[in-house]
DNA sequence: TACAGAGTTGTAATCGTTACAATGCTATTA
DNA sequence: TAATAGCATTGTAACGATTACAACTCTGTA
């Protein structure tokens, strides 16, 4: 799927969502940083262009984009919810030791249970936690 | 595997846990209540039983066992961790209507790429939300 | 009986998030 | 251009789950 800051905004307008100069820019940061940032890193990010952006401001965007299906909310950790552009099918991995957090392809369709045909699922996630290949061999440098 | 509260009683042994009255209740209360019950319902629910009970001692509690690898912190939503006594791999739905966690098995070590064969995996999380059976027929009498 | 160590308790602090009211901006209409 | 309505933004206050911390209690040992 193309996820160009130029199909976002098009996308914003059919879904009847006016593109104030807050919103276009957090919708910027999260096509541009593919980091799964928190609300935290987007506003204190954001705070050098707009000085005068409120927090709440962010929250607001978050969560409307998220209402339109435009960000995926990931929530790995207590007290740290954090916002995907792509909302495309795909794991996550959290890495314990730098904190990281990858991107994985998994075909989670392809394992749905028959105990789940009655059910009506709106969203699927996977995420894993553990060690990253760099955070392993620094462990194994101290050895 | 044998969730019984005695196999979990003498596995706390094994850890070299001891085993006060406060923390004995929780780990009844995990093994009677399979619902994934937040620290505010199993507070509140041992309060009757306890009187003097601490929030606190939940919480130091239930961290103790996490740790300890005898129970799992599912995180669906923010504000909301709850405990589940069944550590073995398997996925949670959550209903967005009732509330309900429903478990269901899922063989999601089949589908790990290859693209992880570098990452050391500790945790494995899978959940879905959407709407289940019963709330799905009750929207349709409302039709 | 004294003591040490661990467990419990209650309060206060922390921090992410939300509620809310005031202010600002924008588009439409006359 | 001016007036207006409606939505967006802002800042502060409130909220609520969790954690920090210090005092107290319990248990087992010498």
């Amino acid at each position: 799927m193309d996820l160009t800051f130029e199909y976002l905004k098009k996308k914003l307008k059919t879904k009847n969502i006016s593109l104030s100069y807050q919103r276009l820019k957090v919708l910027e940061y999260l096509t541009q940083n593919r980091c799964h940032p928190t609300v935290e890193q987007i506003f204190t990010e954001l705070q050098k262009d707009i000085p005068t952006l409120s927090k709440t401001t962010v929250y607001n965007t978050l969560r409307i984009l998220a209402e339109a299906g435009l960000v995926k909310v990931i929530i790995i950790e207590d007290k740290e919810t954090r916002y995907d552009i792509d909302t495309e099918d795909h794991g996550h991995f959290k890495c314990e030791c730098c904190g990281t957090i990858f991107d994985f392809p998994i075909d989670i369709d392809s394992l749905i249970p028959e105990d789940l045909s009655k059910f009506k699922i709106n969203d699927k996630n996977v995420y894993f936690k553990g060690l990253c290949p760099e955070c392993l061999s620094n462990k194994n440098e101290f050895k």
